[in-house]
DNA sequence: CTTAAGTGATACACACCTGTCACAGTTAGC
DNA sequence: GCTAACTGTGACAGGTGTGTATCACTTAAG
C-alpha cells in the first residue's frame, strides 16, 4: 500500500497514509479527475507528501481500490456471520456499505479496466456478493440468475441511493432508511423476472 | 448548435458535425475524459476542425447534451402517441432508448453541474418523464412517488442493461431484449414499495 | 537529548489538452 | 469552370497535472 515496502513507518506518517486514502475517497467521489494536488489539501497535507506516500497516481488508485475491496469482504463476512434468514444478511450488508459511506462506485469504475471486468471489485467479493445472491435466489426472493446482473444492479441502485436527498418523498414517506430502499428496490427489480407477460 | 450561427453551413460541413457529435458520442461514453483530438479522430477529422464546428469543449458537450434531449423528447412522444396502456407506453420509450444507442449517462453526468440537477436532463425531458412514472402510479404498476429516484433508478438501469453482454444469462434464458429487462427490473424496484415487512 | 524520519516549500522537466492562427490544398455550389 | 467555403497541416502560447529532487524545518522514537 505504500511507497517503501520494505521499512516501517513512523506512527504519523502512517496515520497521514490513512488521511490521504480517505481524501481521496471523498474528493474523487465528487469529481473522479481530481488533482493530487487537491486531494493533498483534502487531506490537510502537501501534494509533495502525497507522492511520498504513493509513488503515483495510479499507486494511489489501487490502494484505494484494494482498500474498499478490503472493506467490501469484512461486510459481507459480518452480514453472514450468523445463519441469518438471506433477506435479513442482505440487508445487514447494505447498511454496512451505506455505512461506510464508501462513495461506492467512484475508484472502482477508475480501475474497472484493470482486473477481471468486475467493474473494478476484486473476484473475492464479486464472488461474495454472488453467494448472498443465491441464498436470496434459493430462498426464492429473487429470480434473476445472471451474477453480472445482480451484482451491476446492486451497485447501481447503491449508488443512485446514496446521491439521493435525505428529505426525498419515498424516505419520509415512510420513514424508511436508504439501506432498507435500495434492498427492496433490488429485491424487486431482481425478482420480478416470470411473473407477468406484458 | 454550431459555431457560426448566423450563417448557413455548407452540405459537407453539416455533416460533419453531425459525426462529430456521434463520435463524440461513443468515444465519451468510453473514456468520458477523451481529448478532442481523438474524437476528431474517431469521426475521421482533424482536431482544428472540430474546433471550427464547436468553438470550445464546453460547447461541444452542451450541443451533445442537447441533442440527447432532443432524442428523450421525440422518443418519449412517439411512445405516448396512441392512448395505450401506461406499461406498453414504458416498454415503448424503452426500445426507442435502447434503439438510438445513446450511450445514455456519459456526456449527461458530464454537464449535470450546469443545469437544474436533473442529472443533465432537460427540466422538459425530466418532466416528460414523470409523466410516464404517473401514469404507471395510477395503473397500480408501481408505487414509489419520487419522480427523483424513480428517474434516477430508471436511468442507472438503462446503463448497467446497456453494458450487459449480449449473452448474458437473465436475456438468453428468457429470450427477452434488454429493453424488456428493464422494463421489468424499473417496474419491480419502484413497485414493491409497501408489501413486505422484511 | 539526540538522531533519524517525515514534512513543507520550491523549483524543474515533461507530457498532455486546449484554443488560436496562417497557409496551402480540396471540394461543394452556382 | 469559378468562387467561396471547407479541410488538413503545422505551429504557437497558455494552462494544468505529473513525477522528481533539493533544502530547511519539525517531530516522533530510542
Amino acid at each position: 500500500m505504500d511507497r517503501d515496502t520494505g521499512r516501517r513507518l513512523r506512527a504519523d506518517a502512517e496515520h497521514n497514509t490513512a488521511r490521504i486514502l480517505a481524501a481521496a475517497e471523498e474528493v474523487l467521489a465528487a469529481d473522479p479527475a481530481a488533482s493530487l494536488e487537491r486531494i493533498g489539501e483534502a487531506a490537510g497535507l502537501t501534494r509533495a507528501t502525497v507522492h511520498r506516500r504513493f509513488a503515483s497516481r495510479r499507486a494511489l488508485l489501487e490502494a484505494l481500490t484494494e482498500q474498499l475491496n478490503q472493506r467490501y469482504l469484512t461486510a459481507l463476512d459480518q452480514s453472514r456471520a450468523d445463519g441469518a434468514p438471506p433477506l435479513v444478511v442482505f440487508r445487514r450488508l447494505t447498511e454496512i456499505v451505506f455505512e461506510l459511506k464508501a462513495g461506492h462506485r467512484f475508484a472502482m469504475e477508475l480501475m474497472s479496466d484493470e482486473a477481471g471486468c468486475h467493474g473494478g471489485l476484486t473476484p473475492e467479493v464479486a464472488d461474495g456478493l454472488e453467494e448472498v445472491f443465491a441464498l436470496l435466489r434459493e430462498a426464492g426472493e429473487i429470480t434473476a440468475t445472471g451474477a453480472d446482473w445482480c451484482r451491476q444492479v446492486y451497485l447501481a441502485l447503491l449508488q443512485e441511493a446514496d446521491q439521493l436527498p435525505e428529505d426525498a418523498a419515498d424516505l419520509v414517506e415512510a420513514g424508511r432508511s436508504k439501506a432498507e430502499l435500495v434492498v427492496r428496490a433490488v429485491v424487486g427489480a431482481l425478482g420480478g423476472q416470470g411473473s407477468r407477460s406484458t
